[in-house]
DNA sequence: GTGGTCTAGACCACC
DNA sequence: GTGGTCTAGACCACT
């Protein structure tokens, strides 16, 4: 799986660094039990610093999308319950979302097609080498 | 309208005034034309500096939601096209939220139904005094 | 001759009053010798503070545009020579132009051929009433 | 590059400090890709506070002269499209100019020179060290 | 060490 | 009274 980093983006780069590893979670890029490059590993290839490349996984290892094992690294997580402070979160940024879209114009059919096609992406970003 | 500022949440503060004002607007508590309070006046009620408030109504400014009328202050703008940048800008987050939804083992209906939830959630937030 | 006022202009109204009666000038919607409306007519046609009028009449004035009469009120002068420090305030704000342009990759040739279209233009604004 | 502020000036010291890195660019003494000195750095060479040098480089990256680079800091843009609306505020800015020159009885011959020249200016204006 | 956020307070331009 | 500009200084996030 390739990870791409974009230094002129708003975002910093270890939370760009935890979405594109969800992403390739849902879309089933990275398996539960397969095993991610080490920190430094990625680091090197990525030109960044392990240190950002270590906040990365802390994150995605503190909302359970992976596991750090002391022996083979950080490993996606079998399974991820669905909490309730996950869809009060969930809910709280879909509400942001849907309120920009009615700002725009967007009817409610319109918004949840896009939902619906986001969803579908998820799912099946294409397949890339790595 | 009221708006609540969280001094302990992660997002800064001029953040969470321009998302409130944004939820403000879709759910029409705050009309086309009708003005904002001044920025020294809001941030006086908010207990904040000036400068924060400015930082957020220069941001919805810039994304259309407001305009600044050299007369009557900042006031909630007349209409809002849904640019292509827009619809863009959308989709990469609503991609991501339904990757974190998968993760979680939303269904696509699941996950859909909580996007017309909140599309009407922004449509009708309780409505509260001034 | 129609003057309009843009209070969402970054502009001040006195500057945007000013610059639209050089371009009246400049295109002879304006002639040497011609009343303008008094401070307190215009300012009540264009809604706006007589103040702010009398601020925009007085740089008229003071670059030599118009002349202040006690009891005529502001008339067009009849002339306005060439200034040395005209020709370079005038410099000053080209190159700045110029430097935008080339930085926007527009060549010599259409940097030149934007001027002369803007020049006759000057001379030539469309005629309207008032 | 030598940048220069005058505050005894009318514009905006962050303004000013905009229009001579514009200048700069177009003159080739700042390279695409190039880091522009920090912002605090830059500030304490001027003797101004860092806020003002901040709004400056808002200013150019809102503006597309230059990014702002997580890792590098604020670097020269590397292209700039002429954009419609930029030829339209082009326009604009030079018609007020044409008009003024009319007003000061330039022809058009001599306008188009001075046009000409002051590209010409932009273009090479006389390198300085660092 | 970089930029980002926030505060506090002063002065000015505009209306 | 409104926003705009500038200063000064503190603390934090990011790399």
């Amino acid at each position: 799986m390739i990870i791409e980093i974009n230094t002129l983006s708003h975002s910093p780069i270890y939370e760009q660094l935890r979405d594109q590893v969800v992403i390739g979670i849902a879309s089933k890029k990275l398996l539960p039990g397969e095993a991610l490059p080490s920190v430094r590993r990625l680091a090197a290839d990525l030109g960044i610093n392990f240190h950002t490349v270590n906040k990365g996984y802390t994150m995605l290892c503190d909302e359970g999308y992976i596991v750090m094992d002391r022996r083979k690294g950080a490993v996606v997580a079998q399974t991820q319950k669905s909490t309730s402070e996950f869809t009060s979160m969930l809910s709280g940024k879909l509400l942001l979302n849907a309120a920009e879209a009615v700002c725009h114009k967007l009817s409610e059919k319109e918004y949840i097609a896009l939902c619906g096609r986001e969803y579908k992406n998820a799912l099946a970003v294409s397949k890339e080498g790595i």
